[in-house]
DNA sequence: TGTCATCTGGCAGGGTCTGACATAGATTAC
DNA sequence: GTAATCTATGTCAGACCCTGCCAGATGACA
């Protein structure tokens, strides 16, 4: 990894932390631009390439697991039964969090109080939350060489398997502790896999 | 009626179909606030007057729909079981589909081909319409006297009677027509009527 | 008709986001 | 080590969304 990765991937943090830090200070509505590329030192055009807009900055991290996703199903024999390609990409995005710096982690649980403070962004969340439901069943429906639309068990492959993250990440009581919420979410999974018959996603 | 709100109104349905007929024209991006004022011989400031923002303009039948719900909860008599109360308001809902003019319908059915062919929009409604989940939850809660929070079943009873909605509205065979579609969520709401046990909401 | 409330237009301005171009810095090849 | 190349950044101009403010026009009402 290069010299400039490692500062864009700086930078980028930075704007983070500081975009952040200032939804939590002065409200979300209240924090510019300006304000956020100021004080990383940045100019605000600059901000703009590093996220295609404000909301972008709280779906970074649904991007990054989306991504995740979609290069472990990418990854995955093709054979495969399409509901334990699933399982295998939620468990991709786990291993991202539990392998998380403590700063990163610090950074995750400081956004979770922004979505409590802004119910908007909460909004943009769940809205940007059916886009990825729709690429990944994209995704399945193609590995399994059928139309997007052949009929409904794409989706409820990529539902069945994505129910332990919506449930357990929206719930309260995993709130303050990532490793917690990641622990709960992989017993949620497991709950799913055992309720299912098998090959019923053939 | 006066003159002024007959006027109002006009104005009002002038911006819808000039905005809707645009958005499918050019695409919503494409299409400017001056643009639509400018079709209606409107000042773009008097535009805002009308819609709070360019979003605005297609969540404004949701908008028609939250309000109608929440006035009909308003005034059913104090000691209805919850979830009849709720089948209450959506039916005053159905009924205002119903007796919509022909005009009406048309624009109704042009805004779903208005989002059918922009999804980012239908994120927005969708983010609506957890929004107004919420507020019938409180008004549930509050008929109740129960505190917002005090469990989930304010949530559920909101939850079950507008389960139709949700599923019949986003059901692409009800598309063309809105008569069919009144009648598909009748049948839907019948269906979750009886599904549930008598006195499940106390 | 005259007064009052409300609607409207125009203007100024802040904030988000984008395209174009030049410069400083990192990378690669020689 | 130097030169050529590639990439990130800053600056600038500008489109668009949205809002506050004030003055003028229009409907409501006595």
């Amino acid at each position: 990894m290069g010299l400039r990765e490692r500062k864009k991937e700086k930078t980028r943090l930075a704007l983070l932390d500081a975009a952040f830090d200032l939804f939590l200070e002065q409200g979300y509505d209240s924090t510019t631009v300006d304000q956020i590329a100021g004080a990383v030192d940045v100019s605000p055009r600059t901000f703009f390439r590093y996220f295609t807009s404000k909301d972008h900055l709280v779906l970074w991290y649904h991007d990054q697991g989306e991504e995740t996703m979609l290069e472990t199903l990418a990854d995955r024999p093709p054979g495969e039964p399409p509901f334990v390609s699933m399982t295998h990409a939620v468990r991709a995005v786990l291993r991202d969090m539990e392998q998380s710096t403590s700063e990163d982690t610090e950074r995750f649980l400081k956004l979770r109080r922004v979505l409590d403070a802004n119910p908007q962004l909460v909004a943009s969340t769940i809205a940007r939350g059916m886009e990825t439901e729709r690429r990944l069943t994209e995704a399945i429906a193609g590995r399994s060489g059928l139309a997007p639309d052949a009929g409904p068990l794409p989706h409820l492959v990529v539902a069945f398997a994505m129910a332990p993250m919506r449930v357990d990440i929206g719930c309260a009581a995993t709130r303050p502790d990532l490793q917690v919420m990641v622990r709960r979410i992989e017993e949620t999974l497991q709950f799913v896999e055992r309720s299912l018959r098998p090959g019923w996603d053939a």
